[in-house]
DNA sequence: TGAATATATGAACAGTCATTCATATAATGA
DNA sequence: TCATTATATGAATGACTGTTCATATATTCA
């Protein structure tokens, strides 16, 4: 059995995926790096609401930046976040398709 | 680009990690299935909060339930959940690392 | 330098959620 | 049937969190 305080880290890390909001950017950002007012406009959320968000997904080290001029770019930080979402994906869409039989 | 529902969708699905209760219920069934009581006391917390995060985890189907007598075992549903726990754990032990070097 | 643009951030508010407490339900055994 | 044990659940509460609004910072360009 894992401790306690690992597992606690585990559940932090889970929470950055658990709002519409962030792991909408995520999806995203697994296409290709966007700079913050792309993805407030292509998501329909404020700019501020991207930012602070972004701001979360920052200090998570789930998301690296590069500031081109007065841009910032956003990238995802690692492979392990877009195969986290993926088997997410397969696995909420396996689930529809058992419902459906 | 997924569809913002889906995505949602998504976001709820990682909810159910997203929790120090859940989801140390969730590894230790890992290891095998367990009754309420036994839960409760490994993890030493109380029958009512265990039942409670017992009842999200069966709504969501994350967990399957087999009543014995009085008692009532807890298995995971799935192999997807014990997959997304490992792949979790690897990812901040790899974290982890990082920051030693 | 001043205006415009891009991003960040603090405070406040509303909604969500996990635990506790008390109690209900259900099954067992005497 | 009555007491005991195992589990479930509703209400209340305190804590947390995502958005909005206003504003600050930083960069570019005229």
């Amino acid at each position: 059995m894992e401790s306690k305080e690992l597992l606690t880290e585990l559940g932090d890390f889970f929470k950055i995926f658990a709002d519409p909001t962030r792991i909408r950017i995520l999806e995203l950002l697994t296409e290709k790096e966007k700079c913050v007012g792309e993805i407030a406009e292509i998501l329909e959320v404020s700019q501020s609401a991207v930012s602070h968000q972004l701001k979360i997904l920052r200090l998570a080290n789930v998301v690296s930046t590069e500031k081109k001029g007065q841009m910032v770019t956003y990238r995802l930080a690692d492979e392990h976040i877009r195969i986290i979402i993926q088997y997410g994906l397969e696995h909420i869409r396996e689930e529809k398709n058992e419902k459906d039989l």
